[in-house]
DNA sequence: CATGAATGAGTGTTCATTCAT
DNA sequence: TATGAATGAACACTCATTCAT
């Protein structure tokens, strides 16, 4: 009987399945209706169970949100924690791969609500309240400073310039507009344009030679 | 006395003067909470009008934020033009310049929420509606693609970057959650940022020597 | 100078003008709106002039409803006072011929909003409030009752019939679903439909033989 | 234990239960005030319910007059169809009690409003949009005008007469206005006032001898 | 007098949240 | 635990009425 990880029992399988099945719900009504213009209830349609289920799962739609925003973040960080812990690799090639992960087929699954949000003057207050939110996006965006002070220690990156603002362009590289430019209206693969991506960024912070 | 450009006196002048208000106090409560959370009541309230007077300048909530978007649209269109005009300077030149103009005084007071909106998937339906931000929008990005290709027709920028991704990059440099980390976090002066990322930007995009 | 009807002046006869011309629009926007739906400033943009123009002749939107009844039922009341003063004719003769004209052209420029708001249960609270209107509408109802009642006493209907039976009835000779159903969809003449609702009418009161 | 009448259970005729309450305060209000006048929040609070609730039943304003007028046609149609059903009696015997029936205590509690809003021009605009609603009325004067047509046909009543005006008339005897005044005000017994109104009427279009 | 901009109370409607079953 | 009916606060929008020009 393996102690923590496992559910309490079957029920606690169940629960979490449901939870599970929910995030993905609302996932998809977020992002296709944003915010505000989401309901509930059509969250709740899709899943297929009523209305007052969902609030015994989670406690108020903001909660839902921040539930979402949790659950997208976490996978992220682990996929780049995977990522960065793979020894043997430069620091520019950790930061390609993870932006690759970013902009391909994660981008439609998980990133984009996230983005999306995360510009929204709407999630301002929000972010505000649910302190966690910001600790896991700090958790995430403190990973990858990490890696880019790392690359201009061992002579990569431009040590000049401030790993701050390496960081936030780094973020900025990936965008829901440039996504619909670029991949949807546009046709290009987005392994290509994350290539180009890389391509301009990496060159722009290199080490003067 | 100027016949036709002169408003039909004081009253056209006092109508915009409030319109220029209403816009005034509609884009500083749109910033702070976005969209669905401003009300119109309480942007009534901050230029001390009644709500029916909102009303008597633009239609509806939806209106007024793309008379907003208009305006700001239309004001950094004419500013990016005056740029472009200028004669025996660069495409990168320019574009720099630009660059420094979206990042600094002007994005306290303009392209602020004009960003964040732009970024929010609650807008998309609205862009979808009003043809007429979609119109403003691409008035403004063919012309910065103008420059770009301009520079790299003239040997400044690598060729063989597609111009849209350089354009699509170029527009994310600048970021309200950029801005934030940056410039009010951690204090650093916005025409420092914007030069940093001047760098960064057409180093990556340099045509190879 | 004539001292009472005649106006005090020129501006009094632009006056009563300018008020007719309201009373006309307003009449027509009622009608094809009803009271509610009907705005001030409609009614207004028919006549050309502003808003606040209206609020000089009529302190009300109620009032001007008020009025507009006022002026219909006086004209209604002056024709029928015309026709039962003509001597040497029996009571039938005279309210058949009170039938045709509420059934003729009058019906169009007339009646028809009156009729329709006499049965409308909005205007239930502005009769009870406005005494005038009642009073009007009671003085009319009155004449028609006289000739009802000289009918009985001459022995033309039916003395076994309440008079007010009879006036109820004559009222309700009139309707506009009625003008609607066979004039305007069935296209009989207003004269032909009139002259079967007499025969059906005063052949049913008419006295036993 | 009736399998398919009876509702799904408690559940259900614990619904039908409260929009028949909801429908009987919205008669009432609608009925003393007018549709305009008549707020949702008025009705919400006769039935002691939320607002909200009342939109749990009916999807808008216009559409609780919809079923009101649905539910008042059906029940005299029903009322109507029962009595032309019944075998062995003159077509003016099946129309008398008709009339009867609608001057009766049927006129306090369905007619009334049913009856002033057919007659306001603000119903105009709902009678056009809601099809349905049209449809039922129609289906009403249909059947009455075919028992007028079978008391021609049988030599009762005048065959010159169009049918559709004997039609119209009839549905002119029962008036609100002619109720407040005999009834109401003059104090007579409805029934007294149907049977003078039908002596009237019925001896107006008999048959000539 | 005429104007029409300004007002603000009033209303239909939505929807997150609660709670009795 | 799941349900979904009920709630009620919130908000966009309208329009009769007023009043400064």
């Amino acid at each position: 009987m393996p102690p923590s990880t496992a559910p309490r029992s079957w029920k606690e399988k169940q629960r979490q399945e449901r939870e599970a099945l929910i995030l993905q719900a609302a996932e998809e009504v977020f992002c296709e209706k944003g915010y505000h213009e989401a309901s509930i209830d059509e969250i709740a349609a899709r899943v297929g169970i009523a209305k007052g289920t969902v609030y015994l799962h989670f406690p108020s739609k903001e909660d839902l949100l921040a539930a979402l925003f949790r659950r997208d973040t976490e996978q992220v960080i682990a996929e780049v924690e995977a990522i960065a812990a793979v020894p043997g690799r430069s620091a520019r090639e950790k930061l390609e791969e993870i932006l690759h992960l970013l902009y391909g087929e994660l981008f439609k699954k998980r990133t984009r609500l996230f983005y999306s949000m995360y510009n929204s003057p709407e999630m301002g207050a929000l972010l505000a309240k649910k302190e966690q939110m910001h600790a896991h996006w700090e958790q995430l965006t403190s990973r990858l400073e990490g890696l880019l002070a790392e690359g201009q220690a061992a002579g990569e990156f431009n040590p000049e310039l401030p790993t701050s603002v390496m960081l936030s362009l780094f973020l900025n590289l990936v965008s829901v507009r440039g996504y619909e430019r670029l991949v949807v209206r546009e046709g290009l693969a987005p392994a290509e344009v994350a290539r180009y991506l890389a391509h301009i960024y990496f060159k722009g912070i290199a080490a003067e030679h």
